[in-house]
DNA sequence: AAGTGGTCTAGACCACAAA
DNA sequence: TTGTGGTCTAGACCACTTG
């Protein structure tokens, strides 16, 4: 076997393999040194393909452990995060803005516990309506660490919280959760839609190495899809 | 600078300067010989670290055009697609599976148009429902190619369609997408919920290179919430 | 203790897109 | 045309983890 020359048609070589069960699963696959000799390349093209195949979920890495293929593959999607009025405009549709509320205050429980401070129990909350077309696209409901972003300092009648901290915050990681709610009073009125309508939420806290920088959730407008790549 | 040694201090060293608006966004940063050079290593090692950051979306690379932090940074992120009984077992829950039915069937319009066959206008539908701890917790309703996994052949009664997949065909690639909806009379009665509450969905297509194998909607009872990282 | 993947190097050539 | 990232090589040393 002479052909694979890069990095990618050994990825593709090995990718046949997995699915014709060539290498099946739980069976360790010959390891880099051997498959170099066998596509006559160098052992970091091998390390570069099999590597990216492991970034995928399709190969189980391991030093002196070898590589195996999962018995039960758990394959990763990507999406990406933009900044809302990036969503809308890329649907090219017009971007509207209107901020609700701005104010510190008292957390529920449940957004205390992201910043894990016992301390400071008041918090910058802001609150703000995106628009498409006119009609009220998502519910911003942030959470924000008055530490980092100080009343005063930073205004969000014009520019949203979302799009400022993308543009103006180091953050280090977080996490982020979907979910599907029913349209409270309050949100139904925000949103236009029927109390009780199915929406769809994404719920994300933010840190920096140091601190919680902010908690939010976005409630999006009855229909919302978000797509991924798999 | 001489302080960096591998592509993960220099990648970190990198985010430093996007950070803090060293590098600044839209500006081109110095190409990798450059870098290499203030950090006394290879060239390989430098388009290491700067190769993670794009995948991630910090930087913007291009031959020729050099390397760019971007104005508006769509960051990425990545989820894990288990199959549902890892999903269920990975809580520390007990898994049950039970099949409610499997015969071909004409799909409505709008899984037909995933299958961009305008000829076999009959498919494999499968209907079937995941339990956790003896209650419902996902309905699954999948449309299958059945030149490609025929009735007869495969049977649904003790492992699902889910699992059976994934262990068994390959696929190049598909599209995956989450939603919320308001459960319909019949959603409510398997997933032992009222009507009209609000469940979270994902709706994946999945092909191999000749044609679409399978589309699927997963409903999930409420409650639930998928994870990512950040 | 030893095997395997992880990473680094120094150099080279190539592919692409901007000038 | 030319500059920049993309990739490959051959060799080396290191880190982890398993036996």
């Amino acid at each position: 076997m002479k052909r694979p020359a890069s990095w990618q048609a050994i990825r593709t070589e090995a990718l046949r393999r997995i699915h014709t069960g060539l290498w099946s699963p739980g069976a360790r696959i010959p390891d880099e040194a051997e498959l170099a000799a066998e596509f006559s390349c160098a052992r970091a093209t091998v390390n570069r393909a099999l590597r990216s195949l492991a970034e995928d979920g399709l190969l189980e890495r391991r030093r002196k452990g070898g590589t195996r293929v999962p018995t039960t593959p758990v394959r990763k999607a990507t999406f990406e995060i933009a900044i809302i009025r990036q969503d809308i405009e890329g649907r090219s549709q017009e971007y509207g803005y209107r901020l609700i509320d701005d104010r510190l205050a008292a957390p529920p429980a449940e957004v205390l516990a992201e910043f894990e401070t016992s301390r400071d129990v008041v918090l910058r909350h802001v609150t703000a309506l995106h628009f498409a077309e006119g009609r009220p696209f998502c519910l911003e409901d942030r959470w924000l660490n008055p530490q980092i972003v100080k009343m005063g300092e930073v205004e969000f009648g014009t520019l949203s919280a979302n799009e400022w901290l993308v543009r103006n915050i180091a953050y280090s990681g977080g996490k982020i959760g979907f979910h599907a709610l029913a349209a409270d009073r309050d949100a139904a009125g925000k949103l236009e839609c029927a109390e009780g309508a199915a929406l769809f939420a994404i719920e994300r806290t933010t840190r920096n190495p140091t601190a919680t920088i902010t908690f939010v959730r976005l409630t999006y407008a009855p229909g919302y899809r978000m797509e991924a790549k798999l």
